[in-house]
DNA sequence: TTTATAGATTATAATTGTTCTAAATTAGTA
DNA sequence: TACTAATTTAGAACAATTATAATCTATAAA
């Protein structure tokens, strides 16, 4: 019933409470986590889990293009099971993380890629700003 | 003749050699140098020059809105005198920073802005891939 | 010339998210 | 059940940045 989980099984990895416990949380999860906050949700449940337990298997689900980190600050690395094309919005206030659905509008740069004969990947955009709620809070 | 550091004086900062040098070292610089390359290179000439102060020195500029921090990777900021608006391509591969021109394209997020409120202060855009003198390496 | 003071610099310690390591445990298989 | 390679775990290591506290500097009283 959980796609990464599948996934993972097809990938030939061995199927742990611990993978399953982490995909099962990621599973349609919106809220873009960080390790910190999989590891203090998934404690009640999993008490003996280690974060080593909780990198190893994200970064196994990044490489394997399940999930994407996304590295909108330099504090935290943001987990997103979402691998559809879309933006984020980061508050700088409160570090919270926000899905923005994205209408074509990033240009291209092939004329930079031709003109130099740099290789891009990946275009990557990030909105900053400050949220709704923390902008409430400051009045 | 050092405009970075004519705007320190003017917001009433002290004229210190260090802060001089770290002016001179970034006027005109395009090379997006991190905190660690600006102390190597001034070493010879500033060897009691401590990191504490190019920090110091680097996070006051950026406060005055004399520089940029550029926060491509999680590893390293680099930091760049160039204010006017124009985007980065960053190298994965050797950690390279090279200035993209930019021409308008980016799209506006008014409409994500009213439709949430939440309030966008900046987008960052960054071109992420393998630069030229590394795709030549490789082969 | 001394003393005072505020700001700047320095060396070093602390911080912190992530990665590494090595030992113990487990899943999958026979 | 027993084997083995993969996985998990606790804790150490790492590295860029930030914080701290002592020292230094320039300038201004006294
Ligand atoms: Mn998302
Ligand atoms: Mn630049
Ligand atoms: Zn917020
Ligand atoms: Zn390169």
């Amino acid at each position: 019933m959980n796609k990464l989980f599948d996934r993972l099984k097809e990938g030939g990895l061995k199927l742990t409470p611990q993978r399953l416990a982490i995909a099962d949380y990621l599973k349609g999860n919106t809220s873009h986590p960080t390790a910190a906050k999989i590891y203090e949700d998934l404690k009640p449940q999993y008490p003996s889990m280690s974060m080593a337990t909780i990198y190893n298997t994200l970064s196994t689900m990044a490489e394997m293009e399940l999930i994407q980190e996304l590295r909108l600050h330099k504090e935290q690395i943001h987990y997103d099971p979402d691998m559809s094309h879309h933006l984020h919005f980061f508050c700088r206030h409160c570090h919270s993380v926000i899905d923005v659905p994205h209408k074509e509008g990033i240009p291209d740069f092939k004329e930079f890629e031709k003109k130099t004969t740099n290789r891009i990947d990946h275009v990557s955009v990030a909105l900053i700003g400050v949220c709704k709620k923390c902008l409430q809070k400051k009045q």
